[in-house]
DNA sequence: TTGAAAATTGAACAATGTTCATTTTTTTTG
DNA sequence: CAAAAAAAATGAACATTGTTCAATTTTCAA
């Protein structure tokens, strides 16, 4: 009886169209301005269906949120193809500026909302979180630069949350920026121009 | 007649009055578990009487965006007694991180709340912003420290932003793995640690 | 004391997240 | 194939919150 799987498919898939729509109205209306009558009118379906696949709004912020990390952690492990572990440090700080100043509603829904995690408290408190493997991309990298004797004099985990913090900062900054204030903008380069110096620091660490 | 003076007096201490208020219990319950209602509720006046002193939430939180600059901007300024910029620019590092650690709610309102914002660009889009007076403080005392022949081979701004961004990312993680996910904490001291990295790390530029 | 000006009020509206009894569709059964 | 059962989808209705504004109360000068 192949019913039950295809039913389990199609569950599946309007699953994915409804995240897939609230993705997209996030990109182009701003998080705050997407409400799930939305969502639900964007893929012509009633508002009773997105709780029918969703417990409440927070479980598909969360599920973007767990999107993104999936997404940007895959953008970064192919930087391991990247030998030179020091080379592949430069790299995937410019990657992952990238990817916060290209989407800069899911970088905000992975980093500064809150929403999204209270979600976590209810359900699993263990589960598996993506951050971390990102996170641990970064502390692979490190270990590797420490081998090669890199960041002599420096402690493993601070320096990573310091290099971590770097780039984190320099994004949320920018996005910040751009988004909240026009008045007070940041001049035109200046993450590719701190960048620069990030790269000038590290190297001679 | 000395009326209108106490009456304009009056206003101002209400006005004062509502965003203790609104202070306090963004600090006890969090931004977003603190309404209009909750806010006229604890100084015993309605809903209306809040309107009349503020058009709108948005105005409420920019008040208090503002003050929290005025406070980070005033402890910092205090440290323009320590003479040697690097020292100066050491400490200043520790009491914004302090501020933002001490404080995280009005951290968040400060740097990633993007709704005090929205009010400015429907008001005065050329209002003197307190976040740019802070960091002009930060960008004098780099000035000061390049006189003094640190930082050779860097540029200014960009260095600037980097700086900042260091330590606001550190905030940021922070204040987000204590708030968002209690099940991915940061290691105890990952802040004090790295920015003792920090330290280490600008002393030899 | 009185009437106008100022201050305050809270009922009412709109938007949004959420629930759930009802309806519609699909699948299974006889 | 028709009827019953199960599953899926619906949208009316409720709670909360930001917001408005006509009505009420208070203040104060004449």
């Amino acid at each position: 009886m192949g019913t039950t799987e295809r039913k389990a498919k199609e569950k599946e898939e309007l699953k994915a169209l409804i995240l897939k729509a609230a993705r997209k109205l996030f990109i182009e209306k701003g998080i705050g301005q997407t409400t799930i009558r939305n969502i639900a009118d964007s893929i012509d379906y009633s508002i009773g269906t997105v709780y029918v696949y969703f417990r409440d709004k927070n479980e598909i912020l969360h599920a973007l949120h767990t999107q993104g990390f999936v997404d940007l952690g895959g953008q970064l492990k192919v930087l391991f193809s990247v030998k030179d572990p020091m080379e592949r440090l430069k790299a995937m700080g410019k990657v992952y500026i990238n990817y916060g100043l290209d989407n800069p509603e899911m970088y905000d829904l992975m980093f500064t909302l809150r929403a999204p995690m209270e979600f976590l408290e209810t359900i699993q408190k263990d589960e598996w979180d993506e951050g971390k493997a990102s996170f641990d991309l970064l502390r692979t990298t490190v270990i590797q630069c420490m081998d090669a004797g890199h960041f002599k004099g420096h402690k493993l985990d601070p320096l990573c949350f310091l290099i971590w913090s770097c780039i984190h900062g320099m994004c949320s900054l920018e996005i910040g920026s751009r988004t909240k204030n026009a008045n007070i903008k940041n001049p035109e380069n200046i993450v590719t121009d701190a960048y620069d110096e990030f790269l000038i620091i590290i190297s001679n660490l």
